[in-house]
RNA sequence: UGGCCGAUGGUGUAAUGGUAACACAGGGGCCUUUGGAGCCCUUAUUCAUGGUUCGAAUCCAUGUCGGCCAGCCA
């Protein structure tokens, strides 16, 4: 019976956060949790934003509540509906068949009731749910909450805490101080309730240019923490905003409309990264200046995500996309969730990463290694097995007729017997990989070599008879004979060599694009010592070959996850056009010893 | 030279005053028609110094090191 909750548990172990809502729950400080997941729509999201989409929805999942997908758009100059599109996306195929019912949207068009009577309390509930209903949904919005926002302003400045202030930018950073020096009194700060709610009327009309005025709360210049210094609450923008239009001309700043935003949406535990800790005491103290009839939701910060071999900031990766070193935001080299998902890894496979590398207020660097091993893990088990060569290198199997085809049985994924299996066929020109072949070769090496035997995988194994030149000296191709007794169930199945590879017929494949991807760094740390990140770009992080691929891969489908034995996971680029031949991109190698065994030389 | 927050193997985390453990990475072995996967073994850890305590990774003090904060960005 409580089988399900214990599963939940297992699977998402607890961390400093869910501990204080499993405590927070028991004291009955609340009766239900419900987070937020509230990025700007100014970027793509990241691996770092699946940490904290995880984190929020996971949270929300295990105790039974909701979380929020909220655009944070409080600022229009920044801002873009493209980015309101991808967020929705990305998040969506996050917690897909995961926590699709914790996903907290409202009705299109929804807003909190409009500012009526002195304390009117404006709250805007969410719906949740996966039916057909969905399609009449949407994110919430920040700026949905302008009139609100603006009604909460007013009730800051009656009360005497928040003042207009006709300071110039420079003169506001001038008077601010500095983290060891006290600020100074702005000579605004003392004005009267009734000039503060005129100026802040006319503000609002539009009768100031763009940093003329701001409305500023009323703390403490003489705060130790720069963000009590009589911090900015309204800023004027003269600029056209992607969900409101020209309605407004004076935005709210993150501090005043973020703690607020919670608030309206009934918030319990508001979860953001380190960088927002000092910001803390003022989102408590804008709460707590107005009379608010509701409980109050509480901050909560954890470390973001750092993870070796990228970068991991929206603006860098902007940079990337604008300065057209990567192909664009979904390019399969970028951290970002979409980049993620086109390059094939699997949504449960971040997922299953964001709860290995856990929660905690320590920001370290996260080993790339632990990604990949996640994504290796999930399509160990889930992905079809195919056999494909990168880069060919011809063999003629001398012993058999130009018409001979011998079909071999290969299974489809031995993690998964239900998988069954399909034919290959061995003719007389086969193809195999380049580094499977070598004169000379090094201690240990298992593969084929002149007058050596190598098997092939599900087929039989060949000799190695002659190796032929072309005028300059390189290999074109082999002459080999086939034991086609030591197929399986032949009398020479059990006969042992050192190599097995892997190969396709020469007459029986396709060709096809396939896009190796590599790290998008060189470097652990791209930044390490304030070196500029551009300058360690991997300059072989994308590698195009024509490959052979077995027969069964000529149409395949697009979503449909491949292994090709002994070299990676693949799969159809989604962004395939129709019509155009399928392109295959490499998701990620599989783990090469053999790499590993030669790097020590 | 201000404030806030941190510090546990190489990396990320657990242990919530009572035997320092897990994952990844590394090393060794077994197995293998993937040098994959799997299985077994293994190396390696509490920032420092004091204090409280029968007992400290955990509590206290001081120090050291690291992160964050001076956008009309979020």
């Amino acid at each position: 019976m409580s089988e399900p909750a214990a599963t939940a548990a297992a699977a998402e172990p607890a961390d400093f956060i869910r501990d204080i809502v499993s405590a927070d729950l028991a004291a009955g400080r609340h009766s239900r949790i419900h987070t937020r997941f509230p990025p700007e729509p100014n970027g793509y999201l990241h691996i770092g934003h699946a940490k904290s989409i995880c984190l929020n929805f996971g949270i929300a999942r295990q105790f039974g509540g909701v979380c929020n997908l909220r655009m944070d758009d409080t600022n229009p100059t920044k801002e873009d509906i493209e980015y309101v599109d991808s967020i929705q996306a990305d998040v969506r195929w996050l917690i897909g068949g995961w926590a699709d019912e914790t996903l907290g949207l409202k009705p299109v068009g929804a807003r909190p009731p409009m500012p009526g009577a002195p304390g009117t309390d404006f709250h805007l509930p969410a719906v949740t749910g996966t039916g057909p209903e969905i399609t009449g949904r949407e994110p919430f919005f920040a700026s949905d909450y302008f009139d609100q926002l603006h009604d909460y302003a007013i009730q800051l400045i009656q009360k005497g805490s928040a003042y207009v202030c006709d300071l110039s930018p420079e003169d506001t950073e001038r008077l601010r101080g500095s983290p060891d020096r006290p600020g100074t009194d702005s000579p605004f700060r003392n004005r009267s309730v009734a000039e503060n709610l005129d100026w802040f009327a006319r503000m609002r009309a539009g009768e100031f240019p763009d940093g003329a005025r701001t409305l500023r709360a009323k703390i403490d210049m003489g705060s130790p923490n720069i963000w009590l210094r009589d911090p900015l609450l309204y800023r004027i923008r003269h600029a056209e905003h992607h969900h409101t239009g020209s309605r407004w001309c004076i935005y709210p700043l993150y501090d005043f409309a973020h703690c607020l935003s919670d608030y309206i949406e009934g918030i319990t535990h508001s979860i953001c990264t380190l960088e927002f800790e000092v910001h803390r005491p003022l989102y408590d103290w804008i709460l707590g200046q107005l009379n608010l009839p509701r409980a109050l939701p509480h901050q909560f910060e954890f470390a973001r995500l750092n993870l070796g071999y990228t970068v991991m900031s929206k603006r860098k990766l902007h940079q990337l996309v604008t300065e057209g070193r990567v192909t664009g935001w979904d390019d399969p080299r970028m951290p970002t969730i979409s980049g993620l998902r086109r390059r094939g890894v699997p949504a449960s496979a971040v997922r299953h990463f964001a709860t290995r590398i856990g929660v905690t207020k320590f920001s370290g660097q996260t080993d790339v290694a632990v990604l990949e091993h996640s994504i290796r893990d999930e399509l160990n088990r889930t992905a079809q097995r195919r056999l494909a060569v990168l880069r060919p290198l011809k063999i003629i199997l001398t012993n058999l007729g130009p018409d001979d085809r011998i079909e071999c049985e290969a299974v489809n994924n031995p993690e998964d017997p239900s998988a069954g299996s399909r034919r290959v066929v061995l003719t007389r020109e086969v193809f195999i990989e380049q580094d499977d072949f070598m004169e000379g070769p090094p201690p240990k090496y298992f593969r084929l070599r002149p007058d050596g035997d190598v098997r092939l995988k599900y087929a039989c194994i060949i000799h190695c008879d002659a190796v032929i030149r072309d005028a300059a000296g390189k290999v074109t191709e082999l002459h080999c004979t086939a034991d086609l007794e030591s197929r399986s169930g032949g009398a020479n199945a059990a006969r042992k060599v050192k190599g097995t590879i892997h190969w396709v017929s020469a007459t029986e494949s396709v060709p096809a694009e396939v896009r190796l991807y590599d790290r998008l760094f060189t470097e652990q740390e791209p930044e390490k010592d304030g070196r500029d990140f551009k300058s360690v770009l991997n300059p072989r992080s994308l590698e195009t070959v024509t490959a052979r691929l077995e027969a069964s891969l000529a149409a395949p489908a697009l979503g449909e996850r491949f292994q090709f034995e002994r070299l990676g996971y693949f799969w159809p680029d989604p962004k395939t056009p129709s019509g155009s031949p399928t392109v295959f991109l490499r998701t990620l190698p599989l783990k090469d010893t053999w790499a590993k065994e030669t790097a020590k030389i």
